[in-house]
DNA sequence: CTCATTTCTGTAAACGCTTACATTTTGCAT
DNA sequence: ATGCAAAATGTAAGCGTTTACAGAAATGAG
């Protein structure tokens, strides 16, 4: 029977919609209207009792959430902070970005995360893929990238900070340590202990500006101790287990032999340490080999390594506040360094004697 | 001067518009509709090749991209995904997720990640941020968790994929593995080497069903080589080094001391040999000590740790893969149970002659 | 060259929310 | 009771896309 004709609304809402509610659905329960319930949402203590009370209960028993999309549009906002690390693989990244991602929860924040494996390209392009994303601000490793990035950044008002690296000269805000100063102070403990002829183990320095600084506080410290260019031995290679063992059989394989080598992170030194024992060499006794991070693999290899401790927890953690901070001014926010310290372990030894 | 009332055209692009372009500034410059760069974006090989020519060379001069909300509102997709899991502090967890976000990245989706800390609660607070953050599909580790959660998964038509888990029983998509078998496997391993008395180092079985399941599996293989209940002792703490000495040194103040101790993770059973070291008990010739995951840790200890490989890089690859899928057709997708392998290593030895 | 197709392009209506502005209600002093 | 300011709520206009649908241009056959 067809009841237009008389007038009568056959309108009805369709039970078995399976559709997620809108705003208006909860408008329409509670009896109010959708600004009301906007408000009651976001500006607390705006509505009456009574009406908060309905809204909430409508909000309740229809599992009402706000569309996200919607919001994102009007407000110009996203509540969401990325990160571009080299990997999650490396402990280190992994444990700031965790620290990180806590700081930022409890802030009411959510984590976009990209990685770019230590490539500038990919950098690039997961950069562009958070912005996109519409990711409030951005927390990246080191300073070096294309200028476009940085301009694109700034147009978008898209807040930045830069961790991993200190660089007080710049106008970025960053949360980070001084990578040249860290590995200066540990090859010096390393040339006090009458060590000479050195071994270092880097990553690729063309793309990577932490290596870069740290292999060049390595070199500061040789020429401080007045030694010869030549006294050391750099090689270049990826972040991994074997390619430590790799680079470490290469160093001993040419003469003058390095009686220390030294490695651009922890898990390079534990290949080093590996393939020096593989190889027959005594750690510390006939080679000395030292890292960079100390993550929790040094504490737990035998020897125990020697490295320059980094606080990533604490720099993820001050990453955040600061990333927060600037979103909400508008403006860059103050930079931190943060202080490195050498942790003088088991793998670190005098040089052998001559001969 | 004022040329209004001459009808002279002051209006102009402000040049210094900081602003970024919309949709509609585009289309302004390339003299077409909205409709027309929007599909030639979308859309491609629908338009001219000399009106797309225009379209991009505009995008290009005022570099444009969507707006992520506007586009989010009317495509109900936001191409984003989400994982939720424990923490990034444990190798096993970070690399998985590594794993996850480079497929993902292959195929255009960027991902959201939130990390529970093994907390029911914080992850049932976790996977709602990341729903109302529009993601069109979660990862999730383990099945246990609130029932209300998966309905309003399946409410909202959020794809879902367990890891770190398999249940042959369940409808939900899952790329695991099964705990129990895995753990059985290893015990059966011990035993054979004669062992009668165990200790077991667990995580919180009563909130962490993986805990769970690989002490079911223990106990099981307990019964199969009839032993009595009492033969296993259990300890429950958190996963870290320092629990596990705790842990160790709690199993070896009872009698009858165990001559071997299985832990639940890798990191746990390091904890464990140290703490057994220390207390003067040689690995594995007084105790023998197992871990679990095979992280890179495993190998690097002293004595090597014997554990269970699991494919945590391949899980997550893999379970990216059935997201995608599942995401794709809109119901779930086959689940994959991933195999593991015990890895026997140092740290295993034959039971001590007794007395 | 014309007309019927086919192929492109434009118009305008959503999408679900927030917020300026208009309107109603409330509370309080008279 | 009455009037008025203050507080609460409603109305409706965007926000920047995508996409039916309609309309224009290009193509090809006769």
């Amino acid at each position: 029977m067809n009841l237009d004709h008389f007038g009568v609304e056959t309108h009805m809402e369709n039970p078995m919609k399976t559709d997620v509610p809108t705003i208006a659905d909860v408008a329409r329960r509670a009896n109010v209207s959708t600004a009301t319930v906007s408000r009651c949402l976001n500006t607390p203590g705006i509505a009456r009792p009574k009406t908060l009370e309905k809204v909430m209960e409508a909000v309740g028993a229809l599992g009402y959430t706000p569309n996200f999309g919607a919001r994102a549009l009007v407000a110009k906002r996203t509540n969401t902070v990325g990160a571009v690390i080299p990997t999650m693989d490396n402990a280190i990244f992994a444990r700031g970005l965790q620290a990180f991602q806590e700081a930022m929860h409890e802030r009411g924040m959510t984590l976009l995360v990209a990685t770019s494996q230590y490539r500038p390209d990919l950098e690039d392009e997961q950069i562009r893929t958070l912005l996109a994303r519409g990711a409030d601000g951005l927390l990246l490793i080191g300073y070096q990238r294309d200028d476009r990035i940085y301009r694109e950044l700034e147009r978008r008002r898209v807040a930045l900070v830069i961790t991993w690296s200190f660089d007080g000269k710049s106008p970025l805000t960053s949360v980070g340590f001084d990578n040249f100063k860290a590995m200066k102070t540990l090859a010096n403990e390393v040339l006090s202990r009458g060590h000479r002829s050195l071994g270092m183990i880097s990553a690729d320095t063309q793309s990577n500006d932490r290596a870069r600084g740290r292999v060049a506080g390595m070199r500061s410290a040789i020429r401080d101790w007045n030694l010869p260019e030549n006294s050391l031995r750099l090689v270049e290679t990826v972040y991994s287990i074997d390619a430590g063992r790799y680079a470490l059989a290469e160093l001993m394989s040419h003469e003058p032999k390095p009686t220390a080598v030294m490695c651009g992170n922890d898990v390079l030194a534990v290949g080093a340490v590996r393939e020096a024992s593989r190889m027959g060499y005594r750690v510390p006794e006939d080679l000395s080999v030292t890292g960079f991070d100390d993550i929790e693999l040094a504490n737990v290899t035998d020897p125990a390594l020697t490295t320059v401790h980094v606080p990533h927890r604490d720099m993820g953690y001050r990453a955040a506040l600061a990333l927060l901070e600037s979103i909400r001014s508008g403006k860059p926010a103050a930079s931190v360094e943060l202080a490195t310290d050498v942790r003088v372990r088991a793998s670190l030894g005098p040089a052998p004697e001559a001969g």
